[in-house]
DNA sequence: GCCTACATGTAACACGTTACATGATTAG
DNA sequence: CTAATCATGTAACGTGTTACATGTAGGC
């Protein structure tokens, strides 16, 4: 059983959904925190049923071949159950962002500037769109700790918590490298990445930092 | 040209080293962002080799093949420096930890808080550890942006801000379960998680939550 | 008539992990 | 003498991406 069953048996587990709809669900990076494209969905659907996680009744469709509702089954809830609080492995930390911020030395001031300035509107995208995922929350769902809405709620939340440090790391950076353009000296040690960031962030450019 | 490459042209962008020291510099998740085994590394560096990326030069070892030791040449350094500056893809984000939180409705109230308090403690470890990275940095090493210690240095406080937003959200969710257990209502759209952490966070334990 | 959404599958390839294979040197 | 470290490679397998293949229904 790999991490794609699981995630599968997740969006599963609150309602019945066909391949397509699982490869539509997936595909959207916001809010959901596993991606494979329909190649590997099928299949695995195919390889879950075989197992008798899931069940697939065959409804109207109208393509070539029959469409599939997929409902997860009682064993494949109790093995979603068992591995949701089963030890989590350390998960490889793989980042290209952190490979190429390495790499910055090379470059000039400027373009390590406007790579940063870059990196920094993309996490206040990021946080823009979350926010607006956050507002699809009704306030009903989110009282009982035992509802699925809930757990999902508080991923969009870890998902806001990053973002926002992320943002705020960037703004320390681009602090640090324009000081340098400058010409001070201060020793970078004697200065520290903000640990917060105005409740205003999620809109686009709170803090305006000139990149050129 | 995949990022392994780049990692490894990156890797040996400071100094030359063997595909042995390159495993071991890959192999520890701290203040390192790409992971790869010694499998994938040998095959890589003499795919580089044969681009003209790298130089191999045959240096006296002790096993049954030679030893080699691999440098930069001009035209690898030219590769990376034009690839850190060019526009980054998207991420494909893929979290785990995320997924389990997500069904973690599917278990008892006391396992879920159980469940998140082992990832605050490894978040608090990864904290821990960054730290003492941190101490290894010269503040001499520090003055020069146009200097790789610097931009490490900088990929080192992204860990740290990271790790201390999700020790801040664990504080948050714990809060949050706590507070179900016991029988509240609070609707959680009034409550948020914290934004910053104590000075001290990332010693063991700064606040402590009692898990059972 | 054309494009998009719905809907499912396979094939080829790229990337990553685990296991197999070999052997010298050095510290305990 | 035994284990760890240094040191390099290949094979098999699992996972993930891109491309190929097919065909209907509905909106513009």
């Amino acid at each position: 059983m790999n991490t794609l069953s699981y995630a599968l048996l997740g969006a599963l587990s609150t309602k019945a959904r066909t391949g397509w709809e699982l490869a539509q669900h997936m595909k959207s990076p916001i809010a959901y925190m596993w991606t494979a494209q329909h190649s590997q969905i099928y299949p695995e659907l195919i390889r879950l049923a075989g197992h008798k996680l899931v069940r697939a009744t065959v409804i109207p469709g109208r393509g070539p071949r029959d469409t599939k509702r997929y409902a997860i089954t009682a064993t494949g809830r109790r093995a979603l159950t068992l591995w949701a609080d089963s030890p989590l492995p350390p998960e490889a930390a793989r980042s290209e962002m952190l490979l190429r911020i390495r790499a910055l030395w090379l470059v000039s001031p400027d373009q390590a500037i406007a790579f940063v300035a870059t990196r920094r509107q993309s996490f206040a995208e990021q946080l823009a769109q979350l926010g607006q995922e956050k507002a699809g929350f009704a306030p009903d769902d989110l009282i009982a700790a035992d509802h699925p809405e809930f757990f999902a709620y508080a991923t969009l939340q870890y998902g806001l918590t990053i973002q926002r440090a992320g943002l705020a790391w960037c703004d320390w950076l681009l602090g640090q490298l324009h000081r340098h353009r400058n010409g001070e000296t201060t020793t970078i040690l004697a200065s520290e990445p903000l640990r917060d960031v105005p409740a205003g962030a999620n809109k686009p450019e709170p803090r305006t930092i000139t990149t050129r």
